[in-house]
DNA sequence: ACGATACATCGACGTTTGTCAATGTTCGTG
DNA sequence: CACGAACATTGACAAACGTCGATGTATCGT
């Protein structure tokens, strides 16, 4: 199971009620997992915070690679697995790759997640 | 950073502001990630659903073990990850030990999520 | 056209993870 | 007290992950 395989958030929000209302099934689990996992570590989750906190809501990764303390290859990885899980998205202008979080993105996992 | 070294989500969610309000700190990111990780897998995702959707909302590990298709050591040491991680509460009667969820631990991490 | 810049991709390495079989441990019952 | 049942713990192994250095690929300025 690895992470490379797997829905946009979106998608995966859109399947089905919040995991406490009814049992989930053994593909919505496998796929809301997988949108967890990729949020799962230590430098993406600066990274989403990073972005979101950054001017005009959006950043490079030059901006990035500072205050994580990682290499660029490694900021690069990290961005691409939050790309592919559908909580950012990348926009190329000039030399530059400029991400923003996608909107409504961490509230469709939230949602599932919450209780009341 | 293995996952055996976390605060239960209860201390992770009383530290900061959503995510995305504002720059997270290095330590507060490492706890968030530590508690998304205890959830990132599909057996994990099924057992709190299962738990939850349980009559009582409670469930014994003879309970899961079959709809998980997964041997009894395998489901014991998820679980002991959730409760470590204070998803989940254990209390043992007689030769039985039954599973709960904490209370507002699932939505504390989602309100740390949640943008709006 | 050339060099420099910003970023992505690749290959490799050590660490962590999920799973199981085997073994401990605790509790109830005959 | 011994036996069985329910669960936890241990040890082992393959798979996946995070990180880095090196290399590839556009794009801009001169």
């Amino acid at each position: 199971m690895p992470l490379t395989e797997l829905l946009p958030v979106t998608d995966v929000a859109a399947c089905c009620t919040p995991l406490t209302r009814e049992a989930i099934s053994t593909e919505n689990a496998a796929n809301l997992a997988a949108s967890l996992r990729a949020l799962a570590d230590p430098a993406r989750v600066r990274l989403i915070s990073l972005v979101a906190a950054h001017e005009d809501a959006e950043a490079c990764v030059c901006d990035l690679t500072a205050p994580l303390g990682l290499g660029q290859p490694t900021v690069s990885h990290h961005l691409k697995i939050l790309v592919d899980a559908g909580f950012l998205s990348r926009s190329k202008r000039g030399t530059w790759a400029y991400y923003r979080l996608v909107p409504g993105a961490l509230d469709s996992v939230a949602k599932l997640l919450t209780t009341v």
